[in-house]
DNA sequence: CTCCAAAGTCTACTCCAGTTGCGTTAAGTC
DNA sequence: GACTTAACGCAACTGGAGTAGACTTTGGAG
């Protein structure tokens, strides 16, 4: 990323993104700012506005390192578990008081630029290419059909959760979760997901 | 409203309105500016931040209006191409040079102020009402199992088109509505979503 | 150990979104 | 047709995000 990354870069970019979480899970996107995070991570004010550019870049760049830490990837044996344990997970991330909010300001972020766009497009191609193994899994057992898009499952698994989230606004609920799964559940059974 | 609807002020509304949908269309919600608006209207800026106080504002106000609008649902006879019609109706309207980016503003500024969101949320609630009458329809026929969730069904078709645009940004084709419309379908009929 | 340039700090500045106070216009009322 | 006041227009102001340029620190190479 830098030419000199050791020693003091190496404080500045920790204490920076540091920062940036403790704000955003703090005061989500809204009340995140360029000057606030240099205040709370001791670097100045120029120095993140040279490295990270602005509000946009910051988030960038905490993305980056959201993408690194891998999930858990259920298996419990049934494609109809798995898929509900997946759903939860993500629904019981946004209902986290700490993770919930960093969360949204991702999504949020990245609806005004091209940057943090394509961080978190970049971000969900991982997610949902681990996830659809659950789905690989289901074709080898026989309880799904030979040709099912595994993301595409995983998509339409989880889509109502985050369009309820950030469409409708409506409250999301661990019952909304499951039903959300067991219909893509049975959807990829009837073939319907290719 | 206001306390003097005639004459000047529903001419200043109007401007205002129509210089708002104008500016959407053109440069999208990033490039949106009180200041903008109100030079494209001929009304003067503080006028504007009076009546509208921000450009989260103005988005709530012109959401009012596309909710007025109501929309085709369409009886064709059969639920499946019933639904492939209203997710194709969302994916084509989002495509659409005109239409795309004003709806895009819609959703991004609800993620950033209460009141859009509020806005927003009313005008799904009311959108997912009007199409639930093709589920209704379904299980007046017996296509779809009494006690179907309409509002539900409706979601769970939509969802996966607004997943892809607003939070995984990646791009939506046709196929893509037809196939999320499908397995909604398939779920319905199967007694999941209620 | 020495050197040098990359990276960070500091001060002062610009610019523009949003505000304030006051004067002007015209909508609604009798 | 005169009066009241809600609503609009206007110009000057404020505050904070973002920039510019000179100066200082320090990581890394020889």
């Amino acid at each position: 990323m830098e030419q000199r990354p050791g020693g003091r870069s190496a404080r500045v970019r920790d204490a920076v993104r540091q920062a940036t979480l403790a704000e955003l899970a703090e005061q989500g996107y809204g009340g995140l700012t360029v000057e606030n995070v240099a205040i709370r991570s001791g670097v100045h004010k120029t120095t993140v506005y040279r490295r990270w550019g602005s509000v946009e870049g910051l988030i960038a760049d905490a993305l980056g390192i959201a993408r690194e830490e891998p999930w858990p990837i259920p298996d419990t044996g049934s494609f109809q578990e798995d898929l509900r344990e997946i759903v939860l997970l993500v629904q019981r991330g946004f209902a986290d008081p700490v993770a919930g909010p960093i969360s949204t300001a991702f999504v949020t972020a990245a609806a005004q630029s091209g940057d943090a766009a394509r961080s978190l497009h970049d971000f969900f191609t991982a997610r949902h290419e681990q996830a659809a193994e659950v789905v690989r899994r289901a074709v080898e057992r026989g309880e799904v059909p030979a040709g099912t898009d595994g993301a595409e499952v995983i998509r339409m698994a989880v889509a109502p959760i985050y369009y309820r989230l950030f469409v409708t606004h409506e409250p999301v609920t661990e019952h909304d979760a499951i039903r959300a799964a067991d219909a893509a559940t049975v959807a990829a059974r009837a073939g319907v997901i290719r």
